[in-house]
DNA sequence: GATGAATGAGGATTCATTCAT
DNA sequence: CATGAATGAATCCTCATTCAT
């Protein structure tokens, strides 16, 4: 996007920038937005305070910026597996939820912490897109459902809503995810690769052995 | 449970106290816990600052005494559903599903409220039971995968995990219902019916048209 | 004082406020003023949270009725300690400490207590006298002081400040009891009468061998 | 005892603490703990609310800082009164008798504050000595009972318990003291080094003339 | 009279945010 | 730029007092 390199000073800002999205980011998902303070922050990132403000204007800037960023991987996972011209449905699919589930180990909760503030949140006057869940699923499952589509009128799935579809293929994913970490103690280990498999098998061909059942 | 009957004293504090359950619950689910604040309970419900307290220790316990309600009321619905003796898989599932939906309808966010707030709870030394979210969901788990069991000896569903199986049906019909009532825009109106229906489909069936693919 | 013989209902209502009122001093004396609720007082005395108020009309003025008669009890102590006739000085003295001790090991504290608070008392304006500590103070030592003046004018103990010799004396009687409730795991338990015995020997006496020295 | 050179930092801090301090001990004395807020002290002390608690824990914490500072200084005073080896016992009981009195004029009621709260206070888990009254004045009377013990070894005082004397003696100074502050209206104004002069007569000597009386 | 549920003023405490250094 | 002491708005909670039954 920018096309001017960075110069040192603005590469050493973005970096710091980063270490406090780190920090932040730690904080928020393992403890929750209010459970966390800005001191707290700052002490993780080993910054004073006031830097803090120095790079983000608010500690709900800080968490919007956060969303941002977890939001922009989900957006570019979601694309890049749905528009793989070289895959099938079921390559697609799995992509995803492989791509999801790893994601998902490393920020366990994001997605809970993003949907329980989302709505409380003030709107962002500053900047314009994107810092809104409701928008980000949209478009997540509007990219899942395209393929859904393009399926149903091949006549290789079922003619079914295809946003439902990709909704419910979603939610199993997403849900499985964050079973898994926070119910690790539950929940047995297992291959990523071998779990993103059973979702979409489940999801394409059902668990029952007799369909005529 | 409560053999006596309750005089109207117990009666009227009773009601009272669903009054400001009632209350609570609607504000902590449509705002959250730590944006909601007693004085908005208290004035929801009616009642003066100070009362609230007479009912409920701390905010805390009001917010654990709602959890308990859900969480009783999600169990009694799982096993209802899945000790129905007159009933197959899908009956038994579909049940589930319309069960779980409907109540969503009214308490959308509660799962993820429970769930945001889970770990940051206090451990309530005082009642022993159900107020942790983690035994809830592996007791519904578990109800549930007792009738995969069953039909997995009977081969009539392939041989899978059976909790794994337990998760992910739940994890369908559970975001299914969030969306449902966060994105009440983007989904399309559809009858509780057709919907339980259409996630047991699914997951009984699959949604490809021909399995060989 | 009051002539008229009372009515059963009056003696029924009079012994209901003593035992508010011990209840209260209970309290207050092994918890302070503020560590004790009135929700305390009723439960401990057994009548309803507001029948108090039916006998005193506010926490602080069943704290002054306390005061007003533990102060009345040092007053005709002090009283009859002073003016008996058939006694002389070392007697009269001893009388007064022995009594205060007495009283003191029912009622530890009450002279913190009302130290403590006696300022920070608005000034009641319904009833007259008496509930200020420092009036009563001023009483107990002119009683004392008295004494101490007929005996300076017959030469049979030094010309001081009679006032300051009866502060003196009682703050020895005074601390004595403090320390002995409040330190009872440090004090030796001695007999009342002994110790009496001790004070007034030293104020009188003075504890050197040799007065020369 | 702190080696190290403090620096500005360090002082200036301390320097605010102490206001804190001073401001707090004023308020506490005048009006009693439960009638001062923090809101007050904070006023006193020019900061903000918040900032006190930059300096103490809780308003609690503040409390047992006073005490301790109060506590540390009779101690000092009476190990330097008691121990000075060039006077005598008379020397000894002025000297403490005119510290503590001295002393008291600036902190009138600290001793009862110390006294009312002294049981209501929850241990102090964190710093180990000192902040117990009773443990203070143990030692208090242990230090001024060790003179009175030599004197009795050397028949210079009459043979009577020494805590008991060394208790007594100190009752005498410390209700001079909060009488003097208290009821200074009623009191005659009068020099410290008299007033001290006249404590520690009576106590050596007696008041009475004639001691064959 | 007795009661105790309801009340809300009052106070301790937290923490995001500011700003002088 | 970085810092962290200072700030006070906001919030939970207590408890004296009232009043309907």
């Amino acid at each position: 996007m920018s096309s001017a390199p960075l110069s040192r000073k603005e590469r050493e800002k973005l970096a710091r920038q980063e270490e406090i999205l780190a920090a932040a980011r730690s904080l928020f998902l393992s403890k929750g937005y209010h459970e966390t303070t800005l001191e707290e922050i700052a002490r993780h990132a080993e910054f004073g305070k006031g830097t803090i403000y120095n790079y983000f204007s608010s500690k709900e800037d800080l968490f919007r910026a956060i969303n941002h960023q977890l939001f922009e991987r989900l957006l570019d996972l979601t694309q890049s597996s749905m528009t793989a011209t070289d895959s099938n449905c079921r390559d697609k699919l799995f992509h995803y939820a492989h791509g999801v589930i790893t994601h998902a180990r490393e920020n366990s909760e994001w997605i809970l912490m993003a949907m329980q503030r989302g709505h409380s949140l003030k709107p962002d006057e500053g900047k314009q897109s994107m810092k809104n869940f409701a928008d980000v699923m949209q478009k997540v499952w509007s990219l899942i459902s395209r393929v859904f589509q393009v399926e149903i009128e091949n006549q290789r799935i079922r003619a079914l809503d295809p946003i439902a579809l990709a909704m419910l293929f979603d939610g199993m994913v997403r849900t499985y995810c964050f079973n898994h970490v926070k119910f690790s103690h539950i929940i047995k280990e297992t291959e990523i690769e071998q779990t993103a498999e059973l979702i979409v098998s489940i999801f394409l061909d059902g668990i029952a052995v007799d369909k005529t059942n």
